[in-house]
DNA sequence: CTGTTAGCGCCTTCAA
DNA sequence: TTGAAGGCGCTAACAG
């Protein structure tokens, strides 16, 4: 491979002069400089990123870590994020690193060796949850870091988010709207940034509505169709009275829900309106429902521009404030929600 | 973050030595190294990589490169791929370098700036076709790689692979024995490693039983469920004799086989016996048809290890012959395989 | 505008 | 068994 010594010897100029040529540094002769850029060009020549990392300290390679777990290649978020940051930060003339971390050492010992030995000059942070250890860790230790979501209560980070908590107000308006008053609501893990969020919005709709809570039909978990359609079932049992709407944080529950439903001999949304986030992942479209479900929309996939954005941005010394984005969602009405079904109370 | 100047300050030596003992060399007192050792532990000491990769040339990283594509996330190659190799290398304190390379330039160009930055070891190859032109940049330019599969006729370079020809003459066998002549073979996009590999297998079991080939019941294409039901269909048109028996590349194209016999009314095994390879990826198990389908069986999901292996067994300089490795696969006869149909000449 | 000097953190001669 | 010196390739501060 041509060195920088290589170059500047072909071109007889000293090492620094074609440094700075090659940097566009303003103090160059332009002649000099597009000289010089020729010959390196022609030498195939490419700054060693090591030596350049070891005296400027950035290397362009940034890491997301994922913890192992076996479903992790069924993972949605994980296949698009790492597909998608990588095509991004490659395009940006940057390194993406994966690394998928055993189970053996807590997670924050994974961050301790990656940033000690030098190499990456920031990281991806998904699934964040309430005080999450790894952005404390990473804050502590002055590591640029982007999140994937957002840390509440306060968010003294870069991110990229969407309003989860005005996704999950919104779709209570519309359900209150139509007269429901008994909306259930399906959620994601507690603890995790999202799932809080999306539940703050379901509170304050409730409240707003006038309506108090009922812990039968709040339920917090997996978000598979399997746990859809138990906790469906769970919710439709007799002697308690059935919601009329169930609100699902993504579309696999709503699977099951309606699988639940079906079984139930309830219609949609003549019996329950169903409405749920889609992310827009290809294994379970929204298309695939019938009755058409109606959800509020945000694609998973584009994030990933803005979330390269926020981090280059990060290590380019851009004030936090233009680095905290929220992207856009949409409310999409299809058939599967209606009316409350009268006399419900 | 603390530097090797640090730990020979903390411990009361000199840089070169306290270098010397953490690298394990041998003319350093036992009681030195453990000290220093002890030292460099409790300041959490780690070599600066971009500072050892300048002397030493080894980075510990390598790199797997794939061209973007809006399918990418749906890849099961990749998706496998990717999450494994990514365990494996971080199991093995190297890190695992994902580059999604856009299509607006050649692919050897994305290889040249990778390697001609000096920041990887080597690089991991998915998907060789024949005469791959990546693998040739690398051997040229001395890179060290790993192929996923083997580039014939003469892999002269690290490999893991299975024995695809194999596979299926082993398939072809077992059909012959049930008494079948006319045996139909959808394979995958021709010019790609595995399936030339695949395709002498079943030219070479054509051969030993007698028998010719007939390019109206061979193909070659992408292996999606939709082209399994195509071919099927165009394979049982009237008016050409119809094969007793379809062996698949993958299980996508026989789910398509399936339905395609079903909707011609021809009953599996009894008028056609089908077989598939099952690399055994989560989307779609083998064990999803009905009758169960006979398969060979080799987990993709196995060749993450081996193929880490070997490409750190390269940068350790073993030589080439202990890094061909050729893994195992079964022959599990379920179901979809029995006696071909009297009276079918 | 250009060259000289110094140093990033580490490893590897060489000499003691 | 240990230390001093040199250099990997690059950039930044300081002269000219």
């Amino acid at each position: 491979m041509a060195t920088l010594k290589d170059v500047a010897r072909a071109a007889g100029l000293s090492i620094t002069q074609t440094s700075r040529a090659l940097n566009d540094h303003s103090d160059v002769n332009e002649m000099t400089r597009k000289r010089v850029k020729a010959v390196a060009r022609s030498m195939n020549y490419q700054a060693n990123i090591s030596a350049r990392k070891l005296v400027t300290g950035r290397s362009g390679m940034v890491a997301l870590v994922v913890p192992q777990t076996p479903e992790l290649p069924q993972n949605g978020l994980f296949i698009e994020g790492v597909a998608g940051l990588s095509a991004q930060f490659s395009g940006r003339g940057m390194q993406f690193v994966l690394h998928v971390a055993g189970n053996d050492r807590p997670i924050t010992e994974v961050y301790q060796r990656l940033i000690g030995n030098g190499m990456l000059d920031g990281f991806v942070l998904f699934s964040p949850c309430d005080d999450d250890p790894r952005a404390a860790f990473l804050r502590d230790h002055g590591i640029p870091f982007v999140v994937h979501g957002r840390i509440w209560p306060d968010a003294d980070h870069a991110f990229f988010d969407i309003d989860n908590e005005g996704i999950l107000y919104q779709t209570m308006d519309h359900l209150i709207g139509l007269g429901h008053r008994r909306i259930a609501f399906i959620n994601g893990q507690p603890g995790h940034g999202f799932a809080s969020a999306r539940m703050r919005g379901y509170l304050r709709a409730l409240h707003d509505a006038g309506l108090s809570p009922d812990p039968a039909i709040v339920s917090e978990g997996e978000m598979t169709e399997a746990r859809g359609l138990l906790t469906t079932i769970g919710m439709c049992r007799e002697g308690a009275p059935r919601p009329t709407a169930i609100i699902c944080s993504d579309v696999r529950l709503a699977k099951g829900v309606y699988r639940a439903l079906e079984a139930l001999g309830l219609s949609i949304p003549g019996d329950v309106s169903v409405m749920a986030h889609d992310d827009h992942l290809p294994q379970l479209r929204a298309s695939a429902f019938f009755p058409a479900l109606s959800v509020t929309k945000a694609p998973l996939r584009d994030s990933w521009k803005p979330l390269t954005d926020c981090l280059t941005g990060l290590l380019d010394g851009r004030p936090l404030a233009q680095l905290q984005i929220v992207g856009h969602h949409e409310l999409i009405i299809r058939n599967s929600t209606g009316p409350a079904p009268a006399g419900g109370d």
